[in-house]
DNA sequence: ACCTTGACCTTGG
DNA sequence: CCCAAGGCCAAGG
């Protein structure tokens, strides 16, 4: 993917407010409604080599999965910020925590 | 052009 | 909870 793409990605994780998350595939939808392009992988592909820069634990799996290889630091991230978790604490509640670029 | 590989998703066993 | 199948998009050999 080229520059534009991972901007636009990145972007948007910036934009998710603290003690919420989106959903790769949320997040596919939106730049794809605007890029015409990209997927859940893409958007994938991008945290793992750019994720870094971003709060990129408020990013999880649709099933509110956290991102592999980094799970222990992303659960003291998401319980700082009091983000609403599953009754175990390994997964973020979606249906609470789930955010969207319009609403809030 | 064919095949493989991913920080994916949904459905179904 | 684990696994497989099909669908998905792009990069790399």
């Amino acid at each position: 993917m080229d520059d534009e793409y991972v901007e636009a990605v990145l972007t948007l994780v910036e934009r998710i407010p603290p003690g919420r998350a989106m959903a790769y595939g949320a997040i596919a939808e939106v730049i794809g409604a605007q890029l015409r392009r990209g997927g859940p992988r893409m958007v994938g592909a991008v945290m793992a080599s750019f994720g870094a820069a971003v709060p990129w634990w408020r990013v999880v799996t649709a099933n509110g999965r956290l991102p592999p290889g980094n799970e222990v630091a992303a659960r003291r991230h998401l319980a700082a910020e009091g983000t609403p978790m599953s009754v175990d604490g390994d997964r973020v509640d979606m249906r609470r925590a789930a955010w969207r670029p319009d609403g809030p």
